[in-house]
Formats: structure tokens, sequence, C-alpha cells
DNA sequence: ATCCTATACCTTGTTGCGTTATGTACATGG
DNA sequence: CCATGTACATAACGCAACAAGGTATAGGAT
């Protein structure tokens, strides 16, 4: 039903979308794989091999941080919250994303589509 | 002085890019390297590494159809057209993105940003 | 004459990253 | 007892941007 989204604009996205729902909040993998799904209407369906590499990613480069906790249930959870740093990379990620749109919507426009 | 917009964009907008400059009227990279400039005002630079290969890629999927020119000033050029193929993809380009912006924009203004 | 810049195209090696598949482990419902 | 959901992780594969290099012509500056 939702149309997907092609591989490319997953990759371009999948930073700044991790960066503004921590924005919000700690979270935790599964946890914004669903979050995702529920932003976009169903569009956008991580996988989670997709995901884990870039939380292990963004931790490395010091945008986010991590720490494990337990769940009543027994259940091992690494929570992330946002950095610093992270804060402001999303501000460029977000200055980036209108930056392109702009663009994209000048081009739309010119060739009256 | 534009703050440059990262990898991972650039990949992603490249065809929607050139696909919309097509829907406009016939080019060739060169000039589609300028158009894009221009269009961001400055914070899209690609460079011809990049351009060629994505032309390269578009033509051998039958997305757009280049013929060879050449000019008064004796200077060879390849002019690029837009196939009904193309027109068909830039439609589901533009939808994704349009998915996606407002897909980012929830999740920045849960987090009230 | 020589050099630099602009025009105009192309390709190769390196690196990064999504996808697919697989693995581990616990909890719950049928 | 077994499938599904929760929750994390990694490896092989392929694709694509980036940096750097190459070919070629034209015009202006030194």
């Amino acid at each position: 039903m939702a149309a997907p989204v092609y591989r490319e604009l997953i990759a371009a996205s999948s930073r700044p979308m991790v960066l503004s729902i921590l924005a919000g909040g700690e979270s935790y993998g599964y946890q914004m794989l669903k979050q995702v799904k529920l932003l976009s209407g169903g569009s956008v369906d991580w996988s989670d091999g997709m995901l884990y590499p870039v939380l292990h990613r963004l931790e490395r480069d010091g945008l986010i941080a991590g720490r494990w906790q337990l769940t009543d249930a027994g259940r091992r959870r690494k929570y992330y919250r946002l950095t610093d740093r992270g804060k402001r990379q999303l501000s460029r990620d977000r200055a980036s994303w209108r930056t392109l749109t702009t663009a994209l919507e000048a081009a739309w426009g010119e060739a009256h589509v």
C-alpha cells in the first residue's frame, strides 16, 4: 500500500531521523524501528540489520551515547541519548535537508512538473 | 561559505535532481553541474566524477537518452533528454522525497526542536 | 611562446553503507 | 511445544560517492 522509499533516501535520512527521535528523549533500537514506521505512515520500514550499525556508528562518532538497561521482564535494552555533538549535527543535517528540498523544488518549478 | 551537504544526501538527490532538470528540457553534463549549483544557491557542488557515472547509469536503465552533438566551437557534448520511464521514475522519487520530508518534520515536531 | 583557466568528457581505487541472511536469547500465547 | 514478538548483533555482497588522474580544445594573460 505505502510506496517504499528508495535505498539512497533511506541512507540519507537515517542519521537525521535517529537524531531527531532522540532529541525527543531517550529511546532504544527496537522502539525506534517502530517509531520510524509510525512517523512515516508505514512507508519507511527500516530493517534491524540496517539500524544497529547506524546506532554503533553514531555512538562511535560521539553523536549519541548508549547505556544498557534491564527491564522487569528480564530483557536487555540499550538506551541511547543525544549528545551535544549530536545536537549540533542534527542542526546541520536539518539545514542540509532544507537546502536540498529547496533546490529540488526549484527544479520542479522550472520544469513546471 | 554555503554549508556543504552531506554525502548520503548527495546520493539520494542526484537521480531526482537530474531527472527534474531534464524535465525542463535537454541538457548536458557540464551544464547540469552549473545548474545544480545555481539552483541550490551554491550549497550543492557536484563533482564531475560523481555526475558522469550517474548519467551513465540513468541512460543504462533507460530513464534518460543521450545523443552526441558538436558545437560550432568544435567541442563535443552529450545532450540528454528524459524518457517516459524517466518521467515515471521522477514521479516516484518526488513522492519518496515528500514522504521522508513529512516523516522528518513529524519527528522534528515531536522533539519540538 | 607559454601558462592558466574554462569547457567537456571519462575512469580507477578506496571507502562507506544498505541489504540479506544468520545467530543469540528470553517471554508469551496457543 | 512451537510460533511469534521482543531485543540485540554480525558477515558477505553489491552499489555508489569521492579523490585523483587522464584526454582534448579554446581563449586570455604574462
